[in-house]
RNA sequence: GCCGCCAUAGCUCAGUUGGUUAGAGCGCUAGAUUGUGGAUCUAGAGGUCCCCCGUUCGAGCCGGGGUGGCGGUA
């Protein structure tokens, strides 16, 4: 295998892509998605459990991992990989998102983001080189460039200014991340739902030529429906032989529905945080475990789950040990949440290989439409 | 036995000089959660203010008696 980072789509239906990244970690099987690793870490869950339920890469922070335990002291440690025992791809997330999320704790100016620690309130800058330099030292395979994310909804001018403002980080960040031909660099599409700033930042990016495309700025407030039409929008203005990365989405209906709009990697908390509060996406829909039906329910979460977790407790059981607070309520629900979006992408994947995803997602949604209810 | 303190939501407790529909935190019941602060937010249910009598236009609050609990003491 080349070290090279390439990506090969092997084949379609209608938008959407069934292919394969290649980086100096592997190969990673598109459509993917990718567990939040936020802090060196899926939560609640050890890195060979990750692997065994058929992820091929997780996501990475470079805001948090900047300020602990930081970039410098991972490096010097052997790199990102070598620190959470994930032989596999690593992805980094660029900072952008929490300069959104942590809005109160920065300030924003051409130059970059300064932020105001919450864990000690020391103060740390984050320009697009310096992004770029953390994300080299942790060693990840995917980087992002730095970008700001801004919350929908918003008037057309904060969207125009900034998506500016990232496609100027763009070309900073792509100037910092130099040569390094084992590694990519993604530029990120923003313009919130306006079609003409998407297509304005999509053509400006291609120009730089990254290695991959994001989208992001989306699933931050807006309906579905308006997700989709700004993807809707902007795939067809991306190149074809090189990823497209739907940045923060979602739920199993998002990603269905994206995979078929032509995207081909994904990132969500949803599944791991939403496990880690009682919540678990099954077969026949979403059950909030805190419920008080569930309190005396024998059946398991998922019978027909890939995950022996998900088959052989009963809901009683992990509501008691979600209301508990107990350790093992956020390992085994999270654990069952990871199965089934890895069981639905991997459907996805071979529904598309054999030209059948509309057919896919139609049972898919027909057996959440049927488990709506269940249990009460 | 005597002395003191206490009794208000499931729990721990606020409650002004006696004044509209008695509150909080936690818990409980639900909802939200989309490039992770194990976080946070929203809504709801829940009351014989220990009991009886009295004072008062009006008592969770004042007086008397009772019951129960805690502490001290012989």
């Amino acid at each position: 295998m080349s070290p090279e980072f390439s990506f090969a789509v092997h084949a379609t239906d209608g938008r959407a892509r069934v292919g394969a990244i290649s980086t100096a970690r592997g190969i990673i099987r598109t459509p993917a998605f990718m567990p939040v690793g936020t802090a060196a870490t899926v939560k609640a869950m050890h890195p060979n459990a990750v692997r065994a339920l058929g992820y091929d890469v997780v996501l990475s922070n470079t805001y948090h991992l900047m300020l602990a335990p930081g970039a410098e002291r991972i490096a010097a440690l052997g790199g990102l990989h070598k620190f959470m025992n994930w032989p596999h791809s690593i992805l980094t997330d660029s900072g952008g998102f929490q300069v959104m999320s942590l809005a109160r704790l920065r300030k924003l100016t051409e130059r970059g983001v300064t932020f105001q620690s919450h864990i000690d309130g020391s103060r740390h800058e984050l320009t697009p080189e310096r992004s770029m330099e953390v994300q080299s030292h942790l060693g990840s395979d995917i980087q992002m460039q730095l970008d700001e994310c801004v919350r929908l909804p918003c008037s057309y001018e904060e969207a125009e200014r900034a998506m500016r403002l990232s496609l100027r980080w763009a070309e900073r960040s792509r100037s910092a991340f130099g040569r390094q031909p084992d590694r990519a660099i993604f530029g990120i599409v923003q313009g919130g739902t306006e079609k003409d700033l998407r297509l304005f930042s999509a053509q400006g990016l291609v120009e730089m030529d990254f290695h991959g495309y994001a989208i992001g700025g989306l699933a931050v407030g807006e309906p579905q429906a308006a997700m989709l039409d700004t993807l809707d929008a902007v795939v067809p203005h991306l190149p074809f032989d090189k990823p497209r990365y739907l940045m923060g989405v979602g739920t199993p209906d998002d990603l269905l529905q994206a995979v078929t709009g032509g995207v081909d990697m994904f990132d969500c908390v949803l599944p791991t945080r939403a496990g880690r509060h009682g919540m678990v996406f099954t077969r026949r829909g979403r059950l909030n475990l805190r419920n008080a039906r569930f309190a005396e329910d024998p059946r398991p979460v998922d019978p027909l789950s890939s995950s022996p977790v998900a088959r052989d407790y009963s809901r009683a059981y992990w509501r008691h040990l979600t209301k508990s607070g107990e350790i093992l309520a956020m390992m085994g629900l999270t654990e069952i949440n990871l199965a089934y979006y890895q069981d639905l992408m991997s459907g996805a994947r071979l529904a598309i290989s054999e030209g059948r995803l509309d057919a896919y997602i139609a049972e898919t949604q027909r057996n959440w439409a049927e488990g709506e209810g269940e249990g009460r």
